[in-house]
DNA sequence: CTTCCTGCCGTTTTT
DNA sequence: CGGCAGGAAG
């Protein structure tokens, strides 16, 4: 077994007797100096004391797609095979690790591309890994890798086998929204008291929450206590999972979930995935739940060959289910497992270090990762004293503007971050003030809105007659005289005939249906053999939605129809035709995460954009200069968060946010802020009291002035 | 059946 | 503040 020994200038790693056992095999000693990497192929053997004497052999350069790495990083790529669980910190490479192994399996170990997955955390890590990758193993190799987040490669799975779980193909997926709507109609149908918007989302949380835990209705089970209305919530879930079935609809929770299903109770489509997946690897392992687990521990159930990555004080996800004891579960499910610990940051400042472990050491016992960087000194963090938000929001541009004018910085260098976002808005208008383009991450997102939901909402209804959601939202808008009373009967009705839309075709008294029901046979036809562009600029044309938005005096019908533009200009880029292009299309609307979307723009972008984004979505990113928004006690630990007893997990959030800045650090907050009730007073987040004063320095002279 | 108005609620984070 | 749900008028 080779074994890969550190050796730099200023750092000497320890060659101890225990280690020495390799002594008759060769030994790889990595010469760092900066980022060029030189690998030297010694010889060691055992001497009398304990220590290792080590032999020049022969010298060698590093292949070119490891020659950047660190030599902490190649040890953790050159181990090849078996479960290995690299342990690392903020800024430490990881991404950049996961990437070059998956390069290293292809050109050094000649592993087929095909029979490698790897899973990242958003669509867009995997679109950046993917481009990476084509530049190291060239186009065609890289595309038959799979890299995707755990939701993406399930669904390519059941789209292969939607057989033996009984769907019909062209299966659709519902997002939250659809979700709601769809249990707030069956708490209606069980006569339940209240079926408010609030209460279905509670009681989504709560399948949802199964769902994580792979748990189904047949062993579903919860505290009546917790929920106190009348109906039993198992029933809902039934229902719920019925209905999905019946519009042949999934959720997000399912595409997992069906998947492992589908593993389990079908032995032999699990060994030929087993068989195919020779090496996987995950990236922003802290954050699995356990439904995504039981999906590697299946898959890669045979080789053993998988590959996590994850830095349990970047846990933040909790919410959706992840639990960091997946990290130590591994540790007890692959005893023979290879553990690399990276420790050294590459991105930060000394200072800035300083200050994310000051803020993370707090409340920890023991096993306590220190990040160290070679990166000395650096500018003191900057802090800020508000009035309001909108003062705040002020500052952040004005800074922005004074530090491109010194032309260090251009505007792609900045990031601001917001615990919830709804603080976007008032940062937002400070930017569009002062003329600096910028960027929303997230927010209001394109493909929510309502215009982009209802035209989707028929072209779902094109590829599956039986969303009955899809149905319910578009059978009048725009208005055709089908009101709430003709569709009350048709739900009636419905029960008995299957889908509302197979319903709505025998129901011959209402004129409007009739027209409805015309409309999408048509426009079916239109789509048979046509290019998705076509496809859309006909559905917004045909359905009305055009000429509605055209007479309206409504001043948001002209961005809406703006909008629906942009729609049509992002169907240009399908290749597909027909179903399948719709298909695809739908596929992607859904799935695309957050870091995809912008959902706003402002300014010319010639020098880049400022970017905007809440920190759960700057999770692996960084930025030279960054500023962390709202440290307000309330707001940064997030008064919900507390509630609810994650306070931990909001102080990972606050060191995630620190942890993204490269050179510069500004952390501000407000005194007041009308976001929730106005004239508010707010105290300082308790993250700050631990940061050493010597690091930071105020720009308004009271950063810590309030502090209790 | 649609539209408009009023009042109330709620206001984390996301694949 | 803003969005949405439900009710009354057109």
């Amino acid at each position: 077994m080779d074994k890969i020994y550190r050796f730099s200038s200023n750092r000497q790693i320890a060659l101890n007797s225990a280690e020495g056992k390799a002594s008759t095999l060769p030994i790889f000693v990595c010469f760092s100096c900066n980022t060029k990497t030189r690998f030297v192929n010694w010889q060691g053997y055992k001497t009398g004391n304990g220590g290792i004497k080590l032999n020049l052999v022969e010298c060698s350069a590093l292949p070119p797609h490891l020659r950047d790495l660190n030599p902490s990083q190649l040890e953790a790529v050159r181990h090849y095979t078996g479960p290995m669980l690299v342990f690392a910190g903020a800024g430490s490479g990881k991404t950049r690790v996961l990437t070059r192994r998956v390069a290293s399996l292809v050109i050094d170990r000649k592993v087929s591309p095909s029979r490698i997955m790897a899973v990242t955390f958003t669509n867009k890590a995997a679109s950046e890994m993917r481009e990476r990758l084509e530049k190291l193993l060239g186009k065609r190799r890289a595309e038959q890798l799979w890299i995707s987040t755990f939701h993406s490669a399930c669904l390519r799975i059941l789209r292969a086998h939607y057989k033996e779980l009984k769907y019909r193909s062209n299966f659709v997926i519902y997002d939250q929204d659809d979700s709601i709507s769809l249990i707030r109609r069956i708490l209606k149908d069980m006569g339940a008291s209240d079926a408010t918007k609030r209460t279905a989302r509670l009681c989504l949380g709560a399948i949802e929450r199964a769902k994580n835990d792979n748990i189904d209705v047949d062993s579903f089970s919860y505290n009546p206590l917790f929920y106190n209305f009348s109906i039993d919530l198992r029933d809902v879930y039934k229902l719920y999972q019925k209905q999905l079935f019946e519009a042949n609809a999934m959720d997000f929770g399912d595409l997992l979930m069906k998947t492992v299903r589908l593993f389990s109770e079908n032995p032999s489509i699990l060994e030929a995935y087993q068989r195919r997946f020779l090496f996987i690897s995950v990236d922003e392992f802290q954050d699995t739940n356990r439904v995504q687990y039981i999906f590697l521990k299946l898959l890669s159930g045979k080789t053993q060959n998988l590959f996590v990555v994850g830095d349990d004080d970047q846990s933040i996800y909790g919410f959706r289910g992840a639990d960091v004891a997946h990290i130590k579960k591994f540790k007890e499910d692959y005893p023979s497992a290879h553990i690399v610990m990276l420790e050294q940051n590459y991105r930060s400042t000394q200072n800035i270090l300083d200050v994310a472990n000051s803020i993370i050491k707090v409340g920890k016992k023991g096993n306590v990762k220190t990040l160290w960087t070679e990166r000395e000194g650096g500018d003191p963090i900057f802090t800020y004293v508000a009035e309001d938000e909108e003062e705040e929001a002020s500052f952040v541009a004005d800074k922005i503007n004074a530090l491109v004018g010194e032309g260090r910085y251009k505007y792609g260098d900045f990031a601001v971050f917001y615990r919830v976002n709804a603080q976007s808005r008032a940062i937002e208008e400070a930017m569009l003030n002062e003329g600096i383009p910028y960027r929303i991450y997230g927010g209001v997102r394109f493909y929510d809105r309502k215009e982009i939901k209802d035209i989707i909402a028929y072209l779902r209804l094109i590829v599956n007659e039986n969303d009955d959601h899809a149905f319910l939202r578009v059978v009048n808008t725009p208005p055709r005289g089908v009101g709430s009373i003709t569709v009350g009967r048709l739900i009636e009705e419905g029960k008995k005939c299957g889908s509302l839309f197979h319903c709505a075709r025998k129901a011959e008294r209402s004129a409007g249906l009739k027209a409805f029901v015309s409309l999408i046979e048509e426009l079916r036809e239109f789509s048979r053999d046509a290019e998705l562009e076509a496809i859309v600029r006909t559905v917004i044309e045909k359905s009305g939605y055009d000429a509605m938005l055209n007479s309206s005096k409504d001043e948001q019908s002209q961005s809406r129809l703006e909008n629906l533009q942009e729609l049509v200009f992002v169907a240009m880029s399908y290749r597909d035709v027909g179903k399948e292009a719709i298909q695809a299309f739908l596929d992607n609307v859904t799935l695309i995460s957050a870091q995809d979307r912008h959902s706003s723009e402002g300014g010319d972008s010639s020098k880049g954009h400022v970017s905007l984004m809440t920190l759960h979505v700057a999770k692996g990113l960084e930025f030279p200069v960054v500023f962390l928004t709202g440290f307000e006690n309330g707001l940064l630990p997030h008064i919900r968060s507390i509630e609810e007893g994650n306070f931990e997990e909001e102080r990972r959030l606050c060191y995630v946010g620190v942890t993204r800045a490269k050179d510069i650090l500004f952390l501000t907050r407000a005194e007041t802020r009308g976001l929730f009730s106005s004239g508010f007073f707010r105290e300082i987040s308790p993250f700050a009291l631990s940061i050493p004063d010597d690091k930071l320095e105020d720009l308004s002279g009271d950063f810590k002035g309030y502090a209790a």
